[in-house]
DNA sequence: GACGCTGGTTTCATATTTTGAGAAGCTGGA
DNA sequence: TCCAGCTTCTCAAAATATGAAACCAGCGTC
C-alpha cells in the first residue's frame, strides 16, 4: 500500500477491484476475457465474474460478440458530463478556432491533474498531419509545455508537491531529467511568461504554451501550439507567444475570470 | 427493483451505490456537498462520506474550493479510451467535415446503446447556431432520425427487442408514438435508404440519416444531418440523403467494412 | 458573545454483504 | 468422442461494509 493519499484511510474493496477492473480494461488495446481479467488482478473466477456482470449492468464494460469485456459507452457519457461541468472546453473552443487560423499549427487545452497533465482539447489546422495526442489522455508535467507553464505559475507548496512525485522519465536526450533543472526552467518560464518544450518529449515536436489564470490568479489550464521543428522556429516564439496571450486573454474574459480591462500577465510579478 | 434485466441476478450493493453517487453527480449541473447526496440517494451520512472519500481517491470524483463534489476528470479519461476501442470517431471525423463542408448544417455521428441512440461526435458548419445535442448525450431512437436508421436495417431479433423497450414519450405533436407507427416507418426508411426526423424531436428541426453498417451489414450507427426545417427542406432530402451515403461509404472504406469496389445499400434489399 | 443549527469527519461493534472453493456447463479443437 | 480451457452458478464461511452515535467546525441569530 505505498502511494497512500493523505487521507487515504478509507476504504471499500469492492471499488477498488471494480476500478482495477476498468484500469485493466482501460490499459489494454483488446477486449479481454473473464480469465484473463480474474488472473491479471488475481481475483477469483467467480469474483471477477460476479463483478464484470455488475458493471455490464451499469454499461461500465460491455462484451464484444466473442464474450470478452471492454469498457462501456457508459464511461464516455460520464466522461463528457464531468468535463462538461468545467465548462472551459465550451468557452475556450471558439479561442483555439481563432487561434489556430492564426498560427496554423495544433492548438492544445491542458489542465493539470494530480502530477500528469490531461488534455481536454486539441484543434488542428487543415493541412496540419495528424498527431498522435489523444483528447481525454496524459503525460508527464516535466517535459511538456503545458505543465511546464501550469507549473511554473503555481503556488510555491504545490509546486513542491507536484515536483516531488514527478519520476522524471526520459523521451529525448533533451528531457528535463532533475527537480534541479525543472526548478531553472521554472523561473525562466516565469521570467518571459511563457513555456517551451523543445523537442523533449519528443524529437523533432516544438510546443509552446502560457498558462490560463483564474480568477484568484490560480493557474487552471494551459493552452499550447505545437509543431514541427523547421516550422515552429525559435524565431517564431515570441510571435506565437503572443497569439497565446491574447486567446487565453479571450478565455479569461469568457469565463468571467478578468474583466475586459485587466491583463493577464499581471500575477507573475506578484 | 423493477427494471430487472435479463441477468440482473448479480449484486455488488458498493457498485449500484457508487454509481448512483456517479449518476447523481452527473445529472446535477451544480456540485453536490455530503449532506445533499446522502440525502437524495437515503444513505447515512457515514456511508455517503466514505464512498465519497473512496471515489475521490480514484479521481472519479472531485471537490470544489468550497468542499463540494462533482465528477472527476479521471471519468473523462476512461470516457475517452472507451470510445477509442471502437476507434470509429478518428476515423468518420473527416468524413463527417466534409459532409458538413458540403452540406453546411451540423452532422452528428450516433450508436445505438440498449435502446437509446448515443451521440459520439457532432461537428457544426462554421455559420450555423449551435445545436444544442451534447456529445455524449443519449436521444429516444423513435424520434430521431439516427435512431429510426439503425433501427430500420436491425436483424429483425434485435429490432423488436429494442422497439419493445421503448417508451414512446412524446416531444412534439409529430412524435411517433405507437410501435406500429413505427414499424410502418422503419418499413419506410429501409425503401427508400435513409431515415427522416421530421421534427418529431423538437418543433422547427428536421433531421435526415443513413445507417453504417459493419462488414456483416449490421447498422453500428448511423450519420445523420440537422438543421431548421426551413432549411432542410423536403426538396433537399434526396440530395443530403446522397451525400450522406458517400459519406457512410467513406467510412466503411477507412474502416475496412467494405472494400472500394462495393456499395453501402446492398443490404436493404436482402 | 453564547446558542443552536446545519454540514462534515471519525469511531467501532454488529450483521449484512461479499467472498471464493468447487462443481457444473459450454465450446471448440484434436 | 474426449479433453482443455473458459464461463456460469451455488452456498456456507467470514471478512467486509454498515450506520448509530459522538465529535467538530462554521455560521447566522438572539
Amino acid at each position: 500500500m505505498r502511494d497512500s493519499s493523505p487521507q487515504g484511510t478509507y476504504k471499500v474493496q469492492a471499488l477498488d477491484r471494480a476500478f482495477a477492473v476498468l484500469d485493466l480494461l482501460g490499459e489494454s488495446d483488446t477486449p479481454l476475457g473473464l480469465a484473463q481479467v480474474a488472473s491479471s488482478l488475481q481475483l477469483h473466477k467467480s469474483t471477477a465474474h460476479r463483478f464484470l456482470m455488475v458493471l455490464e449492468r451499469h454499461r461500465m464494460v460491455e462484451r464484444t460478440s466473442n464474450g470478452k469485456f471492454r469498457l462501456g459507452l457508459r464511461l464516455f457519457d460520464y466522461g463528457n458530463r464531468a468535463i462538461e461541468q468545467y465548462d472551459l472546453r465550451d468557452r475556450a473552443q471558439p479561442h483555439l478556432r481563432r487561434l489556430v487560423a492564426e498560427t496554423e499549427e495544433t492548438a492544445h487545452l491542458a489542465l493539470l491533474e494530480a502530477a500528469r497533465v490531461i488534455y481536454i482539447d486539441k484543434i488542428e489546422p487543415a493541412r496540419s498531419v495528424r498527431m498522435i495526442t489523444r483528447i481525454g489522455a496524459s503525460n508527464p508535467v516535466h517535459c511538456t509545455s503545458v505543465g511546464k507553464a501550469i507549473l511554473a505559475f503555481l503556488p510555491e507548496d504545490r509546486a513542491t508537491d507536484v515536483v516531488r512525485r514527478l519520476r522524471f522519465e526520459r523521451f529525448t536526450h533533451r528531457t528535463i531529467s532533475t527537480p534541479e533543472a525543472l526548478r531553472a526552467e521554472m523561473e525562466k518560464t516565469r521570467r518571459r511568461g511563457y513555456a517551451v518544450d523543445d523537442e523533449e518529449f519528443e524529437e523533432g515536436l516544438r510546443c509552446i504554451a502560457v498558462p490560463l489564470l483564474d480568477a484568484q490568479r490560480q493557474p487552471v489550464a494551459a493552452v499550447s501550439i505545437s509543431g514541427p521543428s523547421f516550422r515552429v522556429t525559435a524565431q517564431k516564439l515570441p510571435s506565437i507567444a503572443n497569439h497565446l496571450l491574447q486567446c487565453v486573454r479571450g478565455i479569461s474574459m469568457d469565463m468571467g475570470y478578468i474583466s475586459a480591462g485587466r491583463g493577464n500577465r499581471a500575477s507573475w510579478s506578484a
